[in-house]
DNA sequence: CCCCGTGTCCGAAACGTTTCCAACGCAACC
DNA sequence: GGTTGCGTTGGAAACGTTTCGGACACGGGG
């Protein structure tokens, strides 16, 4: 920049303006300097500019789990396009790992100056990030430990809303498949069970099947195991797209066919032997809200109370939720 | 820092001196120093570390197309361990847009002095990359105008894998769907026509389909028009796992079951009315050369002339490659 | 004629590191 | 005892920007 101002024989607080909106400038120097800029090849130093008092660079941070998960992938995707829209860049941290690697990973990005932070948060205290000074938004589940804005999908609607369309089908022996991720899959089974109530059936608890891994093998091994009691259910709830498929494997293998019903959509659900019914939200919605509410925070152009934001959940009828009671069964009999 | 100095008792580049591997320093004084960093919750601020001349942020950037596909989202994911694992972040630009999007993506990430950079290319010119005195690792397929390392897959063995395969099981007209994708897309089709050419079976090109667009319902479209004509293929190979997916959505409205092949395998792939077949390879692997190449080539450790890594392609068979070839016209007889 | 506001511009200070050189103490060596 | 060298330490300079106080010119009003 020290170059340009030469080059353009003017000082360097003038080229600063310049490059920056450009106020309280004549239009002839701001030529002179722009043309100096053209002809050096000048691009701002971002490293430098974030450096000044008070200033945060412009990238937001986002600390979410496996990307292979199109869950996480489509809250990543619709981050980029909204903070992109906005000239932020995003920097990415992963934590597949454990609650310690999450609070490290956060240190790490805080420590590069971020303007904000979008959390897909693990278990674990958060009451680190208060005195951060830098705006967070939780998405998908709450934190412990700090009060911030929060995004995130209905799960009791969602669980409830499964929950009564088996239950409308005359099921009455509801397996539910619980990933270890406390808090959405808490409410989604709070909804199941509101569902069972409202209906005036109880929950079998033996039904209720919490796993060890939020993978698809934990699933399938649960789901074989639950298949080959003498009194299997008749329908499964799969609190998670990984765990759905896990559960579609474990049928396919034992050739009985309960009814199926999963949170999340996925890909290819419409084109399986059976089409997976689903409970499902936008997710890309829930990502360009927390990006959006973000960007706000950082700004400063919002100053509310924390919000916590809801989205909605739709049942997506298919034909795996809407098997009759007696379709296991049946098939179990041949 | 210069708090922690104070407190400490010591002078600046002593602290510093202990925060960095800290040799030359007396292990009492080191004591002191850590204890202050403790109290004080220090932490180094990452910026100003940038600033010093010649110096680049821990970050590598990650440059790539929609997240929602899983190839690039393994690639983000392995990249992300990676980097990761040497304390480096990744920071994400997205380039769905235009080459001169792409172009302006990565002079925003340049300018924010990261140490490195992985680029998936769009095509268009990238030679103005040469002297922004960053390292720099293409993926999945070269760009024009700078020579610079390169990790990809063995587009023309996995092209041909996949047709001689089909050929080997008597297919003779062998339909090839081709995404807009110039380098990836052509390597494909020369395998598919040197397969051809081994077997001395002329291509007819009226089967070589070049989509106006990389997404399922593109391949959906091609193929209906494919099927619905007199003379159809019996066989098709899609290249892209997007592709194949627009195949099968239009076979199973056609009902008809010519074979089929994929390039990229793709989740729940062996679950469908008919697993899918596909030629594959190590995408994650793909990912984790580039990123660790790329750190390789920021540390300075290497020095080599520009590497080419290709990673090889092997066929998966699960059913819809193995079809007769009169299987489709038996369907259609019905 | 003086004063003051306004529009424009200049350049020093500041941001928080790293690095470099100088300085110091101490031991070993001549 | 002086000198040399090494291990340890202190602190100034530098990185590239933004910001801020002030300078300068000019015109209008008193």
């Amino acid at each position: 920049m020290i170059d340009v101002a030469r080059r353009a024989g003017v000082g360097l607080g003038t080229v600063s303006r310049v490059v920056n909106g450009g106020h309280g400038v004549r239009e002839e120097t701001a030529q002179r300097v722009r043309a100096a800029i053209a002809e050096l090849g000048f691009q701002r130093n971002e490293v430098a500019r974030a450096l000044r008092p008070g200033k945060k660079s412009s990238s937001l941070a986002l600390v979410l789990g496996d990307l292979t998960n199109p869950f996480y992938a489509t809250i990543a995707k619709a981050s980029l396009e909204v903070a992109g829209q906005s000239g932020f860049a995003v920097v990415l941290g992963s934590v597949d790992e454990d609650p310690e690697g999450e609070k490290r990973a956060i240190q790490e990005l805080v420590s590069r100056q971020v303007a904000g932070l979008m959390i897909v948060p693990d278990q674990g205290d958060h009451s680190f990030l208060a005195g951060a000074g830098v705006p967070v938004v939780f998405v998908d589940r709450p934190a412990h430990g700090i009060e911030a804005d929060i995004v995130m999908v209905d799960n009791e609607g969602g669980g409830r809303l499964a929950t009564e369309h088996l239950l409308e089908q005359g099921h009455e022996r509801i397996a539910m498949l619980l990933a270890p991720s406390y808090y959405t899959t808490g409410r989604r089974l709070r909804g199941y069970r509101r569902a069972h109530r409202s209906a005036g059936i109880e929950v079998d608890e033996s039904l209720v099947v919490q796993l060890p891994e939020g993978n698809a093998a934990a699933a399938e091994k649960a789901t074989l195991e639950l298949m080959l009691r003498p009194d299997p259910p008749t329908a499964l709830f799969a609190s998670t797209n990984f765990l759905t498929e896990g559960v579609l494997r474990a049928l396919q293998e034992v050739g009985q066919e309960p009814a199926v019903v999963g949170f999340d959509d996925f890909r290819l659900a419409d084109m399986l032997p059976t089409p997976v019914t689903v409970v499902a939200s936008d997710i890309h919605e829930l990502g360009r809200n927390a990006a959006q509410l973000l960007l706000d925070r950082a700004s400063g152009s919002d100053n509310r109370p924390p919000q916590r934001i809801v989205l909605p959940c739709a049942l997506i009828p298919r034909g795996s939720g809407e098997r009759p009671v007696d379709s296991a069964r049946k098939r179990r009999a041949r």
